[in-house]
RNA sequence: UGGCCGAUGGUGUAAUGGUAGCACAGGCGACUUUGACUCGCCUAGUCAUGGUUCAAAUCCAUGUCGGCCAGCCA
């Protein structure tokens, strides 16, 4: 799909905030000779807005700072992952920073995994990203470095800072304690280390069923942040896993997993959502225990993107594809990358929006009109204007001969003479838009009435002699008188008439399937005290017309943007459109003053 | 009622002890062969109470409100 960059001399930047500063300072004291982020989504959904919101702090940061951003499959869970995820995440971060910070994604060297190196006379592993656009490459996977991970584990054992648990899960619970009440120590907590190796290893040969033993980091019980009470490190799932197959029978949990993949790749700034605020006591703890031989990240934590409208867990939005309220992830009403690059939103106002909104500790909902202005904004600049009627009214031309053609010609943009111009069919029989005639217009309505004149862009003024209805009462056809001498360039071109609408010819129009979207939920808060978001589902978010279009749209180039005049922004469905028969998806409307007024009784 | 983290117009954010600014939304107008775009103007805010200071959104204390944490999920 053709997306390029629609003004990549006016890439965004973001405004500086509190990460960017400590960046920015950790760069001026010496501390990294180059920045590293990563972004480690788990590849069990599809991405959506929120993870934008990171890629474009994790990608922004590194383009910014001269630095590199690796896309990491955060995958040490072999019964939630998936193959498609791994796809789906990859195709949509390369859309999403294409042509902005591709040259800071970093990928590893197909097949690769850290090899074990001398540091300081001790073990030590990095991966470092492909460099100099090599082409077979991969993101990295957290599950790589199972083998790396498995043998800081038997180190911290060696250390006595890790011990097998013989606990059942229900006990290990019982042991933990509660917030407000300390823990108390496992049974199995003083094993000797020669005792826990041999169990560990026994652990990863399989000699144990799922939950019989855990591997757990000695902390301490009585801490008040419960991540620090012996958290549990390790686990035994004989599961299959997307990754690794059936080499592993012994999986870490992401605390363990997280910062060791961090300081294998070398990462120097480890950002994350507000969540693992309380566990970074344990990510610097693990890594210091292990003294290790290179400089250690850190972890930095912001608010993760709440949208109004929208719902942002992943859980729930495989509820609405599973339960077919949408027609799949890419449903062009769901908050999904590849929803929202499906309905034609381009990744240059996505990262606008991303990069816009700003990045701190305060947990807020963001004003969905926010991200529907960077749209409007960007798609304004790069779409062509096109005439195109969405609910048809016939319109007779009675001073025009039958089978008479004239022709206008119609600029492609109002304010990019480059875009160039197109000529349009005008002839006896037009179609125009129902809300464009009233047989009995409210105040300060400028569009057709009887007796009424309005202008057809591009093309002249008409006037409305007569209103034809059906046995009904149904306006079916409005005959009126078109005057010639108010066309483009015409004697009386300047006469000025309060509205100006959109048409098409009748007998050159093409008739198309529009879908028109519009928000999925009818509340700000779809999940406002605890109400379940299926019951505040808008059933007005799709609705599918058959549309006049001008005929230049019969065969749209893929990835083209138009603005159909007057009423929004469309692009054809890269999914549902065929060759000669396309399929238009209204991405957004135009912002609308006149049903505001009219809705002011 | 354990710990951690927050609180600035309706919403999101800036001001890093020294004039509370920006964006969105909203309102009014101008322009308009898109009721779009653009432009101008306007509305509206430092959670509370004390304290430190010549000076506090900013520092301190207390309180209030909100979020997160008791997966062998991430």
């Amino acid at each position: 799909m053709s997306d390029a960059p629609a003004n990549p001399g006016t890439a965004p930047t973001a405004p500086s905030d509190f990460i960017r500063d400590l960046v920015a300072a950790d760069l001026a004291a010496g501390r990294y000779s180059q920045i590293h982020t990563r972004f480690p989504p788990e590849p069990n959904g599809y991405l959506h807005i929120g993870h934008a919101k990171s890629i474009c702090l994790n990608f922004g940061i590194a383009r910014q700072f001269g630095g590199l951003c690796n896309l990491r499959m955060d995958d040490t869970n072999p019964t939630k992952e998936d193959l498609e995820y791994v796809e789906s995440i990859m195709a949509d971060v390369q859309w999403l920073i294409g042509g902005w910070a591709d040259h800071c994604l970093g990928f590893k060297p197909k097949g690769k995994t850290p090899e074990a190196q001398s540091v300081n006379g001790q073990t030590d592993y990095h991966l470092a990203p492909a460099t100099g656009g090599s082409a077979d490459v991969e993101p990295f996977y957290a599950s790589d470095y199972f083998v790396p991970l498995y043998n800081f584990a038997v180190q911290l054992i060696t250390l006595g800072q890790a011990y097998v648990c013989d606990l059942s899960p229900e006990d290990t619970e019982k042991y933990r304690g509660t917030p407000d009440r300390p823990g108390t120590n496992s049974p199995f907590r003083d094993r000797s280390v020669a005792e826990n190796l041999e169990l560990f290893a026994r652990m990863k040969a399989g000699d144990f069923r799922d939950g019989a033993r855990t591997l757990r980091a000695k902390i301490d019980m009585t801490s008040p942040n419960i991540w620090l009470r012996d958290p549990v490190i390790y686990r035994i799932r004989h599961a299959a896993h997307h990754h690794t197959g059936n080499t592993w029978c012994l999986y870490p949990l992401y605390d363990f997993a997280h910062c060791l993949s961090d300081y294998i790749e070398g990462i120097t700034h480890s950002i994350c959502t507000l969540e693992f605020e309380v566990h970074r006591p344990l990510y610097d703890w693990i890594l210091q225990s292990l003294g290790l031989a290179r400089p250690l990240p850190h972890q930095f934590e912001f608010a993760r993107l709440n949208l109004s409208y929208t719902i942002m867990s992943k859980r729930k939005l495989l509820a609405l594809v599973n339960e077919h309220l949408v027609t799949g992830w890419d449903d062009p009403r769901m908050p999904t990358i590849s929803g929202l690059r499906r309905r034609g939103v381009p990744a240059n106002a996505l990262r606008t929006f991303a990069l816009g909104i700003g990045v701190t500790k305060f947990n807020g909902v963001t004003d969905v009109a926010v991200l529907e202005h960077a749209l409007r904004e960007e798609l304004n600049q790069v779409a062509l204007r096109r005439l195109a009627v969405l609910r048809p009214l016939k319109v007779v031309l009675t001073n025009l001969a039958p089978g008479e053609v004239l022709e206008f010609e119609a600029g492609n943009h109002p304010t990019d003479p480059d875009a160039g111009t197109r000529k349009l069919p005008f002839s006896r029989e037009l179609w125009i838009e129902q809300d464009d005639f009233m047989d009995v217009p409210p105040p300060k309505y400028f569009r057709l009435r009887p007796g009424g004149e309005v202008r057809l862009k591009y093309a002249c003024i008409i006037r409305c002699d007569e209103v034809v209805k059906d046995a009904a009462g149904q306006v079916i056809e409005l005959r009126c008188t078109a005057d010639l001498d108010t066309r483009s360039g015409g004697p009386n071109s300047a006469k000025k008439v309060k509205g100006t609408i959109h048409w098409v010819s009748a007998p050159h129009a093409v008739a198309a399937e529009v879908r028109l979207y519009d928000r999925l939920f009818t509340e700000a808060e779809p999940e406002k005290d605890g109400r379940d978001f299926k019951s505040v589902l808008n059933p007005h978010s799709l609705e599918v017309v058959t549309a006049k279009l001008e005929a230049s749209l019969a065969q749209p180039e893929s990835g083209a943007r138009f603005q159909f005049e007057r009423l929004g922004y469309f692009w054809p469905d890269p999914v549902a459109s065929q060759p000669g028969q396309p399929v238009f998806l209204r991405t957004i409307t135009m912002k609308d003053a006149w049903t505001k007024e009219a809705g002011k009784v």
